[in-house]
DNA sequence: CAATTTATTTTGATAATCAAATTATATTTA
DNA sequence: TAAATATAATTTGATTATCAAAATAAATTG
């Protein structure tokens, strides 16, 4: 097998690996009652602030009608608070709860911890490396993202 | 800012575009009437092969009641072929139709645009230690997160 | 102030998924 | 070998995530 057929097949399996270990983690850990997506837009609306739901719908890229649900959804939970603007009444912000804030740090520590753990098997030229095919590769992916 | 973090923030992005940005190539490619999962069923079962349910369904790591109708679909749009085994009448054995061939090789090449892109001036040396570092991850993943 | 634009929600639909029940066939065992 | 058990796949009934288009409400503009 060439070099990238072999690197390929390994970034697949990683690719896929990780989004299963993330799902797993949330379902075994205090939130288990978030799916993946519930927790993005948790991870979206973010700690300390107060978003719209134009602008968070536009960074998920769903549509505003998908962003209703799923904050009816995390308002039931208990993970988010709704209200509507007083500046503009058409407007709605939307923010963390605690209980909101306490999910999205476990989610950053989960994060930060699957990253301190893969970096420290490396030494810092392997480092280099890493970085330097990760930024190729979100190159291109902006470069395709053009649509 | 630290290798953790751009790390972190390079992996964050990547995952958020990645399935994203392979479904809008398929469906403004030629094959715009498959979804991304359809896709990775096609890629699954594979070129020259004929596969059962049950191995294809625990590849994707599915139920066989959704690879069912996963392969109902599929088989409607003229990407994959089912028949019964001879051998044991319980097995279903699939296959990809001519068309579906087309589709497989498509995706291929995505990937393939995509190794090439992530191996961007790396000499072979660096190639060889990009497998290797890669494979470590991976397997150190499984081991951390076994459940 | 009427027409238009904007922000959001509602409605009605479809994909993907699961667990549990069902069907058909094969294997084991008493 | 007939009955019990196991296996492979499908069907059923449900949920979640998603969209486009219609509806609602508020703000802006001409």
């Amino acid at each position: 097998m060439s070099n990238h057929e072999t690197v390929n097949e390994i970034l697949v399996r990683l690719f896929a690996n990780i989004l299963d270990i993330e799902e797993k983690c949330l379902r075994t850990g205090n939130f288990f009652d978030l799916s993946i997506s519930e927790m993005h837009v948790i991870d979206n609306i973010g700690v300390n602030k107060e978003r719209t739901m134009s602008d968070t719908a536009k960074d998920l890229k769903v549509t505003s009608g998908t962003l209703t649900t799923a904050i009816d959804n995390l308002i039931k939970k208990g993970y988010v608070e709704r209200r509507r603007s007083v500046e503009d009444r058409r407007v709605v912000k939307i923010k963390l709860t605690d209980k909101g804030m306490e999910a999205f740090k476990a989610h950053e520590d989960f994060h930060k911890d699957l990253v301190i753990s893969a970096l420290q098997q490396l030494d810092s030229k392997e480092e280099e490396l890493l970085i330097k095919v990760l930024s190729n590769i979100d190159v291109f992916f902006n470069h395709k993202y053009k649509f």
